[in-house]
DNA sequence: TGGTCTTTGTGAATGCGTACTCAATCACTA
DNA sequence: TAGTGATTGAGTACGCATTCACAAAGACCA
């Protein structure tokens, strides 16, 4: 199985891996079992050792994974060990929010970039980054970003991602009710929050 | 197909659906086809028929969807047509921006609480609602809240979500990294921002 | 060192969701 | 009122993902 295609539904389970791991790791566990780690995450096991086969043999049977060696490999895997720089652009809330977000750099990432339009918040620092002109997005060029965060409103979302792409990021998180045009070798999620509280409401009980 | 059970994939897509319809309405556009429908969402045509399909005709040969039409009624499936009422709990940096947004009235939603643990806090109106004490979370329950948004760190959310259940609630939007344990009837919706930014960056190109 | 127990890794089966295709349907026009 | 053109609705086939079940493998103990 190690040199399949792997299923997109798989990657999206490896950062919950990474997250139930991490918490292994700090209760001080060295080893998990696939049936252990299943009931964590609320899965079932035979999914676990299915999604991790993939990629190749991480567990010693009779015992279990090495929670560590296992966070590791995720890592690897999703190519986190490299710590993927990050520009944010758009310092309102949300922005905000995102940068205190203690996620992060748990999962071995760093935004080391701010961009904003307002000329209050411009030159000030979050962190221990300093916050740009948004009009000056073209000097992230040489600074070997890969991934863009954009947290502006909806009708600014497409210029925004068309500079960042231009400055060689490859990776969009989209948090604007907006659906990006983007060339083929850039990767775009987009998370549209509204989005997900009206699916909510069809699972309520009484529809009247 | 119309008496069926509904693929999860299609409630899914279907707020995506009202925020395209909601598009062509302010256009001006009576009638849409699936071409047409497909090709705003960058999906493909079979796949909207058929998500429509499985709650009925709405469509006329021919022509194509009344827009208008259509989303009144994808509203009315997903049982947004009786604007529940939701209450945010958790007034930092990501609850303001919530209550910013300018998707959830759109789509027939409505916060008409909000909860938070600073005192500087309580008591301060935010749009036209009232800022209450959590510890007052109890009070919930005579208001007819059918829905819930946590925004408030993780170790408090399991604890915040029982109260809602408590209140009647029972449906939770979770912003929090953890995963609550609910009953049976109440259904979560979990967001991890950080969790999808970790996925972004297995697409990027160069993994070295 | 041999046996037992536990747990992994994976081939096979099942089930679900997507994509295709085409007949039925409706509007429009003369 | 009959013919034409466009578009829906759904039956069917395909492909992907999940679940199952079991053989192989390592750890532990006597």
């Amino acid at each position: 199985m190690r040199y399949h295609k792997i299923p997109d539904e798989t990657i999206k389970r490896l950062p919950r891996y990474m997250r139930a791991l991490l918490l292994l790791i700090k209760e001080g566990r060295e080893t998990v079992s696939s049936g252990k780690f299943a009931e964590l995450l609320r899965a079932n096991p035979p999914q676990i050792r299915k999604d991790l086969s993939y990629f190749g043999a991480f567990g010693t049977p009779g015992v279990g994974y090495d929670t560590k060696r296992l966070f590791g490999q995720i890592q690897a895997i999703l190519g986190l060990d490299s710590t993927p720089k990050a520009a944010l652009v758009g310092l309102g809330n949300l922005g905000t929010a995102l940068l205190k977000y203690p996620g992060f750099k748990a999962y071995g990432m760093h935004i080391t970039a701010i961009f904003d339009s307002n000329p209050e918040k411009i030159g000030e620092t979050v962190g221990d980054i300093k916050v740009e002109n948004v009009l000056e997005l073209s000097t992230l060029k040489g600074r070997n970003m890969s991934l863009g965060i954009i947290t502006v409103p909806a009708p600014a979302a497409q210029e925004i991602a068309d500079q960042l792409i231009a400055a060689g990021v490859n990776g969009i998180l989209n948090f604007a009710p907006y659906y990006l045009k983007v060339p083929e070798h850039v990767k775009v999620i987009t998370i549209d929050i509204a989005m997900e509280l009206a699916r909510l409401t069809y699972y309520l009980p009484t529809k009247t």
